[in-house]
DNA sequence: ATCCCGAGGG
DNA sequence: CCCTCTGGAT
């Protein structure tokens, strides 16, 4: 199966299971979006949701972040991963929109990684999400599922994912295939023994064709 | 011991 | 390219 017979195949697959996939980040606007983002860096979304409501009612918009002490931001992230760097990033992050965007978040991948904490894929995330630019974000689930099912070859930096995974989809569902491929890797395909008995993409799977269709289920039990 | 919607710095 | 940051869950 080629890659684009995975994909097709794929894409079918998860249009009839997940047809409304979004992120389970808890926000209600464009700079709780950018805060959470920042904040999920190598935590679990489950564990930043725990954080942000009251750190988000301390702290409503950007002027108020900006103006932030990071020490008293920090009290309220303290059970994050990185607090201490990332403390100092959302202060900064939001002095900075303050005072070189006029308060408003910028909306070019370029403008956005200039923001202290915000990198590649964060800005794929909120160009995504908030301006519907068919950026394609590539975190630790998508890096792993896209090469484990064979979307990806030989891609060894989340870059070279990122490319490899546009060439194929298509600019209107980069979107959704970003969150197919997030959940489907939080749930399913997880790092550590993924859950190949309950993957509806078997067919298509390149590791499940490599390493698990010949043995049995009492094999994959040991 | 390894993993979680990474980013910054050397 | 490497290293560091750094808490909680499994």
């Amino acid at each position: 199966m080629t890659r684009k017979e995975r994909f097709d195949f794929i894409i079918k697959y998860f249009q009839e299971h997940n047809p409304n996939a979004e992120t389970e980040l808890l926000y209600s606007n464009p700079y709780e979006l950018l805060v959470a983002v920042i904040l999920s860096a190598q935590c679990t979304d489950k564990r930043v949701n725990m954080t942000t409501p009251e750190l988000f009612r301390r702290f409503p918009d950007m002027p108020s972040l900006a103006r932030a002490d990071k020490d008293e931001v920090l009290v309220y992230i303290k059970s994050i991963s990185y607090p201490n760097n990332k403390a100092k990033h959302l202060v900064g992050m939001a002095q900075k929109v303050m005072s070189d965007f006029g308060g408003n978040i910028p909306m070019t991948v370029a403008e956005l990684i200039t923001l202290p904490g915000v990198g590649r894929k964060t800005a794929n995330v909120i160009t995504s999400v908030v301006d519907a630019q068919p950026n394609m974000a590539v975190d630790t689930h998508v890096f792993r599922v896209a090469a484990r099912i064979g979307l990806t070859v030989n891609a060894k930096t989340p870059l070279a994912t990122e490319l490899q995974l546009l060439k194929f989809i298509p600019k209107d569902l980069v979107y959704i295939a970003h969150h197919w491929l997030i959940l489907h890797g939080r749930y399913v395909c997880v790092a550590r023994n993924p859950k190949c008995d309950i993957c509806g993409l078997k067919p298509a799977c390149k590791y499940y064709q490599q390493h698990l269709k010949n043995t049995t289920i009492a094999d994959n039990a040991l």
